[in-house]
DNA sequence: ATATCGTATTTTGTATGCAAAATAAAAACT
DNA sequence: AGTTTTTATTTTGCATACAAAATACGATAT
């Protein structure tokens, strides 16, 4: 009996979990040095867990293993953000060409109500909001495909692209631009036409690449 | 000094490579539980390295973890083939769009001569041959692209429909079609035409999956 | 003062040990 | 006989211990 046994994560894997919300949010940067007993003390746990995480987060990419000297976070180079984002642009289209085929009108109603708000997120400058409501958006549109190994995949190199950070600068224009592409793809989304909506978020991420490599510039 | 230092991989990483290759044969058929001391005595090593080893093929797909009951080996349902192929047709697309824009000359010049050799081994009805040609095309288009990412992306995806074994029922029709359709793909090569090339190679795995898909319902 | 060598310390890699959970086997009961 | 309960065995999960490699440090020599 008890079919809803709820059973505890195994600890490696919330090792793992609480590894990727650091580097996620930088307070582990790239390049930093992962001390196996420094880590232990701070999450309490022995070093096999530890250690079983620290493979796992590698063989996603997050970290990178050096034979006899332990591990480091990951650098994620502007190479590996160029040969990145063409791969996104794809999948994002085919997500959003299956999303156009298969979604329902309520979850497209859903689409257009974070839509919406975004909208006013954008008109009230309020950057961090349009950022997390923009995010929602594709998250939305992608699971909307109903295939979820293009979800992980897609999310899998999102993480990667987001741990760089480019995003931030940020011009007048290309927000605009961007903000443009949302209107089409949601109008793309209830006329319900998986070619229109492919196009236009291939193109959307050509864009994105465009102001990252702007801003990439500028920093450099 | 001594820049080109050869470090023996580490154990868990050895052991990881044997275990792809166990499951990648079906030695260790899908559903099969992973008895840590077996596998122990069997390698040679101790748990530790083999646990670490059975975490990364965890989180790359090819092992399932039941918390407290150990591995098995995942088993590649015919959904997640479904889901698997369109994004596989994406990514191979993009693949021949860029090899289209990169390859130089000789590296097109060594894809037609491959090329030719599956052609004969079609005519001549050897099939182990044949696939092995077919898949080396595809594997020098791709790298072709000149994206790693994109060649580490479109491996791990193919890993999983190459264990679900379909393959085999190829009727002389869909042989047929697949080698017309590789006609056009190394035409658009030599032609340097990366729009052709991507309509060819997505059409291609749509070839596949009906292939395949026919063949499960005959199975079942 | 700088460079080089050798030693001490730290850190990683691997093996083993103990506890808890799951499975298998045996005993008791209906 | 079949079912449940109890007990034994296996197997996994986590922690620790030991070995090997890498790093840091200091002494010696130039």
């Amino acid at each position: 009996m008890n079919s809803s046994v709820i059973v505890r994560a195994p600890l490696h894997v919330q090792v793992a979990e609480r590894l990727r919300l650091l580097i996620d949010s930088g307070e582990l940067a790239p390049g930093t040095r992962l001390n196996e007993i420094e880590l232990c003390n701070t999450m309490g746990v022995s070093r096999t867990p530890l250690r079983e995480a620290i493979r796992s987060l590698a063989t996603e990419g997050l970290i990178e293993l050096q034979p006899n000297r332990g591990a480091i976070v990951s650098i994620v180079s502007q190479e590996d953000v160029t040969e990145i984002l063409p791969i996104m642009a794809s999948l994002e289209g085919l997500g959003g060409r299956l999303a156009a085929m298969h979604m329902d009108q309520s979850k497209i109603a859903q689409v257009r109500k974070i839509h919406n708000q975004m909208i006013s997120h954008y008109k009230n400058n309020e950057v961090a909001e349009y950022f997390e409501t923009n995010r929602l958006i594709h998250e939305l549109i992608t699971e909307g495909s109903g295939n979820q190994t293009l979800v992980e995949t897609i999310n899998s190199l999102s993480a990667k692209v987001r741990r760089a950070r480019f995003t931030a600068q940020m011009t007048k224009e290309s927000w605009a631009t961007a903000v443009s592409e949302h209107e089409e793809m949601i109008a793309a989304l209830e006329a319900q036409d998986p070619d229109r909506l492919e196009a236009i978020l291939v193109q959307h991420v050509e864009t994105k690449r465009a102001t990252i490599l702007g801003s990439i510039e500028q920093n450099q």
